[in-house]
DNA sequence: CTACTGACTAATG
DNA sequence: ACATTAGCCAGTA
C-alpha cells in the first residue's frame, strides 16, 4: 500500500479511496496506515475524496502541496486537474 | 463476544 | 454549502 503512495509523482495527488481500491482495502485502512507508519512516504499527496486535507495535518499538507505546484484553492485541492489515476 | 472510535465515502434533503 | 445517514473496517477496551 505504501508502494501505491510512493508512486504518486510530485505535483499530483490521490485520495484514500483511490489508493484503497488500487491495493484492495478500504479507505479507512489507508488512512490509518498513514496516520501510523506514514513517515517514510509522501503522505501529503493523499487527500480526501472532495479534495480537502485531513484535519490533524491539513495546514501543513496544503503547504507541502502548494510548494510542489499543486493547485490549491481555499484549502481545497483541484482533484480533477491533478488526481493520480 | 459487544461497543466505540476514526488522516473515509457516497447518497440524500 | 451544510447536516444527516449509512456503509465501511482495523484497533482498542
Amino acid at each position: 500500500m505504501f508502494d501505491a503512495v510512493e508512486d504518486i509523482p510530485p505535483g499530483r495527488v490521490s485520495t484514500y479511496g483511490a489508493i484503497g481500491r488500487l491495493v484492495g482495502v478500504g479507505p479507512r485502512r489507508v488512512a490509518r496506515a498513514l496516520s501510523q507508519g506514514g513517515g517514510a512516504v509522501p503522505w501529503h499527496r493523499v487527500v480526501r475524496a472532495d479534495g480537502t486535507a485531513a484535519e490533524p495535518v491539513r495546514v501543513r499538507q496544503l503547504e507541502l502541496l502548494a510548494a510542489e505546484g499543486v493547485p490549491v484553492r481555499n484549502g481545497r485541492v483541484d482533484l480533477a486537474a491533478v488526481a493520480w489515476p
